[in-house]
DNA sequence: TGTAACTCGTACTACCATGTATGAGCTTTC
DNA sequence: GAAAGCTCATACATGGTAGTACGAGTTACA
């Protein structure tokens, strides 16, 4: 969905404006959830229907939104060194997911409400098959837990990502400490 | 807020339609977060000008459901024994608090949309205050890790918990297994 | 340079929920 | 049994957003 590279050419101007579109839509609805359809179009600097144009519901604009924030997301954890030891692989992958987690909280939230349920874990599948990699090869290593399955591992520490995210947000977690505390609390989890 | 006892007296019929009123204000928010002032005024056999009668708008009325579930689950989380060895108890409290947690995630959501930001965290704070000494005991015993600020476990705990609920929902997570899962995973974090 | 693609203002429809107003009729309570 | 309290139907005012329709003007591109 979302306009894929179906279309055989468009316009460059038609790219630009989308680009903008999306761009603003992620920034809005990061810091809002409930921004507008309005808002975001004002944000790009370009008129509602043109968002029209693009996005035929409100709901294809918010999952581009969060499409294009999981893509950046996904390339800066791709950048992360993952080999040797899982323990410090996993406490350089948490230092770089936690700001992209916490930056897009408000955005997760507004999918959520407006994408069909389900949606937004499908969105997620290649930072969480990157996740699962990383733990499955701890675990083979000897280094993590057995006892309990990979999947929930996973989710544990998006859990605890979220969870540290919203501490920060509400003033109960200093964020200096907090790619610190997620880290001890999620190799805590992780080994058992 | 929400009519405390200040009010000298009140008809009966009146008290009876209240407590109608919210009991089905938690039956449907926890379904559904997005229920409106009239299906709960449906559900609870009223008609929708008495619950304005009773709450002046909507939020008023999501927080007495909210305050209402928070009450019974605190009632439950009461009769647990939290005497002896902290492990123990944890494990004991989280079997019953899974249950509490996992029935209300919903209505939960419905009072974060409704409720001033802080508001949801304030209603909280018997429960809080609970889980907060048993973990302080805990690490006085020298079983729990002293490294992380105890407020920090606390809300892991709580995140943990409101993970495996949504895991439960979405299918990803067998209920049967969810206290047993949701047990070890928090007392590894506990104990560091 | 002509045509197709794109932009975008204005105006309008449709919908839906909250909350208010009024008033007739039924219960409690003393 | 009377006054005060409560119920609740109908009707209405409010406010806000999504999405549609139309059409004139602008820009890209071959």
């Amino acid at each position: 969905m979302t306009a894929p590279s179906a279309r055989p050419r468009r316009r460059a101007d038609a790219e630009r404006s989308i680009a903008r579109i999306v761009s603003a839509a992620r920034t809005l609805l990061s810091a809002d959830p409930s921004a507008t359809t309005d808002d975001i179009a004002r944000a790009a600097g370009v008129g509602r229907m043109t968002v029209y144009g693009h996005f035929r519901t409100r709901a294809d604009l918010v999952e581009a939104a969060l499409r294009d924030a999981i893509r950046a997301g996904d390339e800066t954890l791709a950048a992360v060194d993952l080999a040797g030891d899982a323990r410090g692989a996993v406490t350089r992958l948490l230092a770089s997911s936690w700001e992209v987690v916490a930056e897009s909280a408000a955005l997760l939230a507004a999918a959520a409400e407006v994408l069909p349920a389900g949606r937004v874990h499908e969105l997620h599948a290649e930072p969480v098959r990157r996740m699962t990699e990383l733990i499955s090869s701890g675990r083979d290593q000897g280094v993590f837990r057995a006892d309990l399955p990979v999947g929930w591992l996973v989710s544990v520490v998006q859990y605890i990502l979220h969870g540290a995210a919203e501490e920060v947000r509400a003033g109960r977690l200093a964020s200096e400490e907090a790619a610190d505390t997620v880290t001890k609390s999620v190799l805590s989890v992780l080994t058992g």
